[in-house]
DNA sequence: CTGAAAGCGCTTACAG
DNA sequence: CTGAAAGCGCTTACAG
């Protein structure tokens, strides 16, 4: 069943199929016409595969993901497939559960697929130089949620600095001075959110304390686990900022089996604001980045590469912004601390 | 930089490069090791469109997806990811969000695409006639989850009425006779489970009430809602069984914004038994049914009947394990009722 | 063991 | 406005 065969029936030549069903208007609408009805009558599908190799184009783009058991990822995702398939694009998702391994063959993939574009977000330890490696292939590249050192690549991110730094200010303004910081894992976003973390302290005058930070992993159980570590110190910590929402939910469920409850017992900040925290127990206080909104910008982004490949670089930073729930609250400091551990 | 390209770079047809990059042992392994050597000089990249048009093959599978943002259809997907890549396939992922017609533009493009296969979540509302259509395109396809009417296809999903009712049982096993059951949008999964609801009573000798039973979104929102609504109820109820671990997330949300704790002040079953169940707060007793194993299961069942397209029907069904983590336990229900609301 | 030739299903100048 | 012809980059009988 192909062009041929819609030809024959049509009576006309498959140029003139091909032309009808690319919607050219060179060809009379009678004509048109027929050649339609005579693709419906057969039941004839389109083999897209043949279209590419011949115009040498591909409307498929690469999405590979790290993480998708994270929910701030499987948002991401969304978002962008939503604008992706709006332009008429066709997503090929690749997983690569943090493995390097994973990640350079699905790379590989997608070049034998001749993606017309990729969308990463990249291992931890992926190399920097791989940007320039994907742009040696000749596949328009924007990195999502993790830099990939200083190069000059299109990126769609967030800042990671100034979210955790309004976190911490607002848990300093609320009477706290010894605040934890839990959860992430060692990369670029941890790297930016301890820095905001740290610059929170010291605009309030407070000394940095190395014994207050326990990383782990940025999912439920390192959550779980850093809460632990931190409500075993004394004299007893009442208030931290989490790597993101993940590692909060973990917390949160470590407070709870001590009897303890975010927003009464503790003040608790999250980051990322995934669908998950307006319903948590109890709702999380956390820091928004509108995860999806980060990946149609990403896919905006990866869509004018494509338009336009030597146009300037293009960044995209969502600005953090704090939606306060119940997580946060608390009886004042003051009181906190005359009710003892 | 073609097949052609590397025959003259080696010295050979192009018939001969094809063929060593197969790995065909017709080959003399020098005139194989001068093939590769070239090819690697060059750079070359296999172009898999041109082989698989000629082949008339293809290597890539599609997979839809209902709704990412529920953490069990994400598990469901990494686990089909996994088996799907382990066998040299690449997937091309579509998400329909519970769209109709979102599903029939992506399968239109899997089509055209020449899935080898398809696996799908299909959307609340799919006509079960999608099946038959599928096969009369010649794509083997896995329905997965969601049954799709009686007809004759293959399928991978959980014996749901099963499940809920050994949820069910356990409550009414621990003393309880009220007990409510939220959430979940009418199709067949709440069918199933809402039977096993019914069946679990039954068997106890209580009576099946409706006003009990809270349909709404199978979601954190949902749960929240529909818990809400039954915490209104009075007598007060302290025990439900919730359509799935998203709902039930919810309902302990509502439960502590109503300084109540499940696990304590009331009695509460999720179903799925998603990775976040084991560090909600409480941690939540539920039902697994081993989301990521469902999805490599239905990669395996897509496989085979890949293999073998004539074979008799394939279906596997989770069987439901209860997990006991800590919503389901409390005071005996002959405290709680002594204890008041 | 290796090469020459046909063909997968399209698109795209080029004539007319 | 429409048709004949070449070609995208591979694979696969078929000779030799």
């Amino acid at each position: 069943m192909t062009i041929l065969d819609v030809a024959a029936e049509a009576n006309v030549s498959k140029s003139t199929v091909s032309l009808v069903l690319q919607g050219s208007d060179l060809i009379r609408s009678e004509t048109a016409e027929r050649v339609r009805e005579a693709a419906r009558k057969l039941g004839y599908v389109y083999n897209r595969r043949a279209g590419e190799l011949r115009r040498k184009s591909s409307n498929t783009i690469g999405v590979v993901i790290n993480d998708l058991m994270n929910p701030f990822f499987a948002e991401v995702l969304v978002g962008l497939e939503r604008r992706l398939d709006d332009a008429g694009y066709t997503v090929l998702m690749a997983h690569t559960s943090e493995s390097l391994e994973r990640q350079e063959k699905v790379l590989l993939t997608m070049r034998e697929q001749h993606a017309a574009g990729i969308a990463m977000c990249p291992v931890l330890g992926t190399p920097a130089s791989l940007t320039r490696t994907v742009k040696s292939w000749g596949i328009p590249l924007v990195v999502m949620v993790r830099t990939l050192g200083r190069g000059h690549y299109d990126f769609a991110g967030s800042d990671n600095s100034l979210g955790v730094q309004q976190a911490t200010a607002h848990l300093i303004a609320t009477g706290h001075r010894r605040i934890g910081f839990l959860g992430g894992r060692s990369g670029p976003v941890l790297d930016q959110r301890l820095q905001g973390y740290k610059s929170a302290l010291a605009q309030a005058g407070i000394a940095f304390d190395a014994r207050l930070v326990f990383v782990g992993n940025p999912t439920r159980a390192g959550g779980h686990e850093t809460m632990q570590a931190l409500l075993a110190l004394r004299p007893p910590v009442k208030a931290a900022v989490c790597y993101n929402d993940l590692a909060a939910f973990g917390a949160l469920s470590a407070l709870g089996e001590r009897g303890l409850r975010a927003g009464k017992d503790f003040a608790l900040m999250g980051f990322d604001n995934v669908l998950d925290a307006a319903h948590s127990n109890p709702p999380l206080s956390t820091v928004d980045i509108r995860p999806s909104e980060l990946g149609e910008h990403a896919a905006a982004i990866l869509l004018a590469r494509i338009e336009a490949p030597n146009s300037a670089r293009q960044q995209y930073l969502a600005t953090p912004k704090l939606v306060l729930r119940q997580s946060d609250r608390q009886r004042s400091a003051a009181e906190i601390e005359r009710a003892g551990p």
